[in-house]
DNA sequence: GATTCATACGAACGCTGTTCCTATACGTTA
DNA sequence: TAACGTATAGGAACAGCGTTCGTATGAATC
């Protein structure tokens, strides 16, 4: 085998250029014949992504990932260590799209909070895939290119190197842990969920119904359940963003 | 049977007081006769705890948990709707534990962050338990309370409610991500897991060895690496303690 | 002593990630 | 042209998961 899936990974990890990938054969090798389309990385990929988008993460099995290539789970295993590695590969890909503007020192806030929202809409297009993300290498040198770009902008601004690089971390984990919150309730709203899955306004009354010992979140149910599409979103990083300088 | 696992969970979904649970037998009814402790809801919700402290989240498996308690998995489902059901249950009890002080104008600020960093040992002791939070209802009565304790804290701090409301969904959100984030980062450590899981030195020298793509990176290896314990926690915190009032 | 019923639980189902081992078809060499 | 070696593909299987079904048990009730 010219490069097996692990030493792939490990020259990924180790922030190796990628050695160029001599174009496969148009047509597949082995027992189905020559009549469906070669798997490779990239083909799994796509795969992948496509699957997330049209029914989330927890519909990416190694199965059903196969079966979308018309194969078996077996035959991922020659091109993917294994799950976790898929994982990486589809974070680094995602974070390959989310363009990063030349740092201004003018307007290095918009810069930063218009960068934080891509990401946000990235993640929310595959939904729940950010549960790989914590599972990343920290040298993964994709995900590093984001933070280069994010810790560029913060620089420009004047922001003090230890400050940027301590709200860089908080605002990438924010990004994350709220995308991962957004997924996993709307999840639930469209699966045959149970009853108390409530709408807002339910919420809302149910908080102010609540008995005395609750008295702030009873007085203050509207606060607490307001926010139209990302407000939250928005003011959290504004918070940060404003937080640092 | 007299409360079934699901009653129990849609009363506790639509925050009605829990009835008095009658005290069970000392001992287990059924096949195995009468050596065995009864299972309760507690006990299961007791051996989780002790299991997820020992071996991590992953460890909490229905058939582990049931072996702990000397019988099969199926035997659980008496008392436990399924196993998101018993995250709730263990998230409710971990919230119980979290001491709320009373509002005080005058440290709210420190009320606030001490009352995170109780939070943040709490989800600690029981390594990737936070992955169960995100699940829970947001009617939960238990978790409630520390919402409420929150809430009441920002509010005597003189920040504005809508704020104080938004605010508090950033600070726990960042909290759960954290804990999540440092969970995971040490089981891969402890696990059997391969090169790349690198010290902090290894890493920064790492950074600082990157191609030119990366000048911000390589140039400030040492800052995106530094932080002792929580000191990256207590930077977040604060950042958003300081930035509402 | 016979009946009732909540509790307990063995066995099984369908699913998961992963590995072993074999079959295929291509590129190369004889 | 024929044979070979090798990279790819994939069927079958393994251990483990959450969950459910049906049954066996023991204590409480009549």
């Amino acid at each position: 085998m010219a490069r097996s899936p692990h030493q792939r990974r490990n020259a990924r990890h180790q922030q190796l250029p990628a050695p160029a990938e001599k174009t496969p054969a148009a047509v597949r090798r082995g027992p189905s014949g020559g009549t469906k389309k070669p798997i490779t990385v990239d083909a799994i990929v796509e795969a992948a992504f496509q699957l997330i988008a049209e029914e989330g993460y927890d519909a990416l099995t190694m199965r059903r990932l196969a079966g979308a290539l018309e194969t078996g789970p077996a035959s991922l295993y020659a091109h993917v260590v294994n799950k976790d590695d898929l994982g990486e590969l589809l974070i680094g890909r995602l974070c390959t799209r989310v363009e990063l503007p030349e740092p201004d020192p003018a307007t290095w806030r918009d810069q930063l909070a218009g960068a934080c929202a891509r990401l946000r809409d990235e993640y929310l297009r595959y939904p729940g895939i950010t549960r790989a993300t914590l599972a990343v290498a920290p040298t993964n040198l994709e995900t590093l290119r984001l933070s280069e770009g994010l810790l560029a902008i913060l620089l420009a601004g004047g922001v003090a190197p230890q400050t940027a690089a301590w709200a860089l971390d908080a605002l990438t984990l924010y990004v994350n842990a709220y995308c991962l919150e957004l997924s996993l309730r709307d999840a639930r709203r469209a699966g045959p969920d149970d009853a108390w899955v409530v709408s807002r306004d339910e919420l809302r009354s149910r908080f102010a119904a609540l008995p005395d010992g609750f008295p702030q979140t009873k007085r203050y149910a509207a606060e607490l359940t307001a926010g139209d599409g990302h407000d939250r979103f928005d003011f959290t990083v504004d918070l940060m963003i404003k937080g640092v300088g």
